[in-house]
RNA sequence: GUGGGUGUAGCUCAGUUGGUUAGAGCGCAGGAUUGUGGCUCCUGAGGCCGAGGGUUCGAAUCCCUCUACUCACCCCA
């Protein structure tokens, strides 16, 4: 590394080549299914108005007071990237008025998100998420939906080992009692709650549950479980969700711990863990958020959705996903040979079938050596005996047969080629 | 924000109690083969040894500061 070399800034991930294949790939197997269940891409800003996260993901947790990358524009407006996608979207179903349109909206989105943490393994300041979004929806049967399709795309990837847990918060019938009863169950223990836990008992009591401190933990044990207080309404949701994934055979399990770092979850929040994953082992995470749309702004609807990390995705994929190779080498090996196919390569390539052209007058070995480690099937040589000729060498790069192919019929023979 | 670890070639890493011109493997380029890839062999290019300061006749090596990366805490995808 150069003394004045310009880096990217501090946890900002990249992705070069050939992991970008793999990526591409992860990310059309999303669409794939995703747009297979109905779902529909939005394309979003990545900056949005403070206010907006402020509000929708909670004055009180981690992500609002410490995570976002905040600034003032040059008119003095506080503008932040966007640390997750929920909000956007949201934002976006209320501006564009898109519960008006059609009843349901199945929304999905890939894009970088930004949050301002120390970066470590699994976790970047500019990160990826695929993530989707369902609007119009109440039944559980959406969020039995939602979870088999996560699981299935995992199947997809041949990701193994992918661990499903899921819990109930409850609704605003039933939480604010929960609430209380948590709280002040937590202040008779208020002095061995460490230092977080009791500045946030007051606003956000919920996340005391799944504080990793260990003293915490054990102050805990006895609290009261949130599953246990539910509202008939959310008790019969979420027994019938797990009922739902019984009878179609998705294993789950049940962590009544399981509260979340953003505010707006309602019933059903899951997380996705793999344990290959180290620590920062949630590989895909959501829930229901029935109350946002209309905290928002908008008209009361309900709403599930998840996100899944894509630098974790490919954790847990990777390097079980062939790369794709260029079919045909094209080999000149003198400025006449390179003349001539020149216009045939350009052919070629306009009709997407993937080629290669050499311009630096190489030796013919050289060019079969890259040819060989690009991963190419065929070879076609035409040096100043194939010019006097008029007809080129064909060469099978496995099987090493060659046969001769006129000139007059070179694009017609090579682009069968392309469908054995 | 708080700790620990690590910075030497494009990549993965050696480098002796401080001692000439800093090494290997892989990769890359060329050749052995006047026009035929993978295996083998030969040759070559490529380094301010993270940056700055200090000790010393002499520093990749010892000391200090900074910085980057990394793992963990916290939190999350």
């Amino acid at each position: 590394m150069k003394k004045n070399q310009i880096k990217t800034v501090k946890g900002f991930n990249e992705i070069l080549p050939p992991e970008s294949f793999r990526w591409r790939r992860v990310e059309d197997q999303f669409r794939n299914l995703l747009e297979g269940y109905g779902f529909a891409e939005l394309r979003l800003a990545l900056l949005e108005p403070t206010e907006l996260f402020t509000r929708s993901i909670g004055g009180e947790t981690d992500i609002v007071e410490k995570e976002m990358y905040t600034f003032l524009d040059r008119s003095e407006r506080s503008l932040t990237l966007r640390p997750e996608g929920t909000a956007s979207v949201v934002r976006a179903f209320n501006q564009y008025s898109l519960g008006k349109i059609s009843e349901i909206n199945k929304l999905y989105y890939v894009g970088p998100m930004f949050r301002y943490e120390r970066p470590q393994k699994g976790r970047y300041r500019q990160f990826y998420q695929l993530g989707a979004e369902v609007f119009g929806e109440a039944s559980f049967y959406q969020d039995a939906e939602t979870l088999v399709m996560l699981a299935q795309f995992f199947r997809i990837l041949e990701i193994d080992g992918v661990v499903l847990e899921i819990n109930s918060l409850g609704c605003e019938a039933c939480r604010p009692s929960f609430r209380e009863q948590l709280k002040s169950f937590l202040i008779e223990r208020e002095a061995s709650l460490c230092a977080d836990c009791r500045r946030r008992l007051r606003e956000n009591p919920l996340r005391a549950l799944d504080c990793k401190n260990p003293t915490c933990r054990e102050a805990v044990v006895a609290a009261p479980q949130i599953n246990e207080s539910l509202c008939a309404d959310c008790q019969e949701h979420f027994s019938s969700l797990c009922g739902l994934l019984d009878d179609v055979g998705l294993d789950y399990q049940i962590n009544s711990r399981l509260v979340r770092g953003l505010d707006y979850y309602t019933r059903t929040t899951f997380e996705f863990l793999a344990g290959e994953l180290g620590v920062q082992n949630a590989v895909a995470a959501g829930g229901r958020y029935d109350r946002l749309v209309e905290e928002l702004g908008g008209k009361a609807t309900p709403a599930f959705g998840f996100a899944i990390g894509f630098e974790r995705l490919m954790m847990l994929a990777g390097d079980k996903l062939p790369l794709s190779s260029p079919v045909i080498a094209l080999i000149p090996l003198a400025e006449e040979a390179l003349r001539l196919l020149f216009p045939l390569y350009v052919q070629l390539n306009r009709q997407a079938k993937v080629a290669t052209l050499g311009f630096q007058h190489k030796s013919l070995k050289s060019q079969l050596k890259k040819a060989d480690r690009d991963g190419v099937g065929y070879a076609l040589i035409v040096g100043p005996d194939e010019m006097a000729k008029g007809a080129a060498i064909c060469r099978n790069m496995q099987t090493k047969e060659q046969t001769e192919i006129g000139f007059d019929s070179l694009e017609e023979a090579l682009k069968k080629l392309y469908h054995q």
